[in-house]
DNA sequence: TTCGGAATGTTGAATTTTCAACCGTTGAAG
DNA sequence: CTTCAACGGTTGAAAATTCAACATTCCGAA
């Protein structure tokens, strides 16, 4: 009489299971379109977050692109020493330090969303555009509801 | 006229985005659980495929355990010297390891099962039923399309 | 039969991530 | 004012992951 999952079902039934898969597998293919350019998804997370211009709190930064917080410093010396960012002190509060694209980091954040857009628009094709959005919104209401 | 996202379009417009962090997010939830056991979600991955009793080649269990090959060979090093699982060579293709679940891996899956049924029903409270049973349905039909 | 390429796992080095401890700064209570 | 708990970020050691190279086994073609 129960729907619910039982004991003995299979893991896909779990959405953790289904969302680590789907995860792993647009991952994927997120991560070869950015190979042209040679930068690991969590550094286009991060251009893509600086885009607008603004400088974030390394703490911001952090949540935004889904990175932890000794992950992010450690991502951030090598996009530092790449010249793809830099760190500002944050004169208002100054245990804070401010992240911000310099120009290069600018061009190739230009680039990647290129590359990024063009996933969308594949999946999008082979997906269909309706049940593409939908998802993302019963995606972002998952999210609203766990955090 | 177009509803394609745009260049400057907000970070949360992707789809890899918003599995990422559905993923992170939900992932969370099931590590803090798990947790009562000491046991990490790839490992109650690995221990739910092998549940049925049959043994996997490493191949097939990397693919169910969503793990890289060299990676799984070390977990399973772990959780062989925990006596969780054990191997033996595969008679039919001596070059394949098969995997199975120890009673000691047997007993620990059970409970992580339930705990892993407790999320989901969690999850299905918090969200609703009905949209967690769309949402599984199209990440189902995501992953088939992009396999 | 024998050879060579493909399939299956493992290994060791290098990279990356994580955990815990730490330092400097802030804000606010006394 | 002081003091002290909390915040924001970094660091170094430990753990996990990845990459490339390797060994073994299988299988098909010459």
């Amino acid at each position: 009489m129960s729907d619910s999952p039982s004991a003995d079902a299979p893991i896909t039934v779990h959405l953790a299971y289904l969302l680590a898969q789907a995860n792993r597998e647009i991952n994927r293919q997120l991560e070869t379109r950015l190979r042209a350019e040679g930068v690991p998804v969590e550094q286009w997370r991060i251009l893509k977050v600086l885009s607008d211009g603004n400088g974030r709190s390394m703490g911001d930064l952090a949540e935004a692109a889904l990175l932890n917080h000794p992950t992010l410093t450690k991502t951030i010396d090598r996009m530092v020493a790449d010249s793809l960012v830099y760190r500002i002190s944050d004169p208002g509060d100054r245990r804070k330090v401010l992240i911000f694209c310099s120009e290069r980091g600018k061009a190739l954040g230009r680039r990647l969303a290129a590359l990024a857009l063009d996933q969308e628009a594949f999946i999008a094709e082979n997906y269909g555009g309706k049940p593409m959005a939908q998802l993302k919104r019963l995606l972002g209401t998952l999210i609203e509801r766990s955090g």
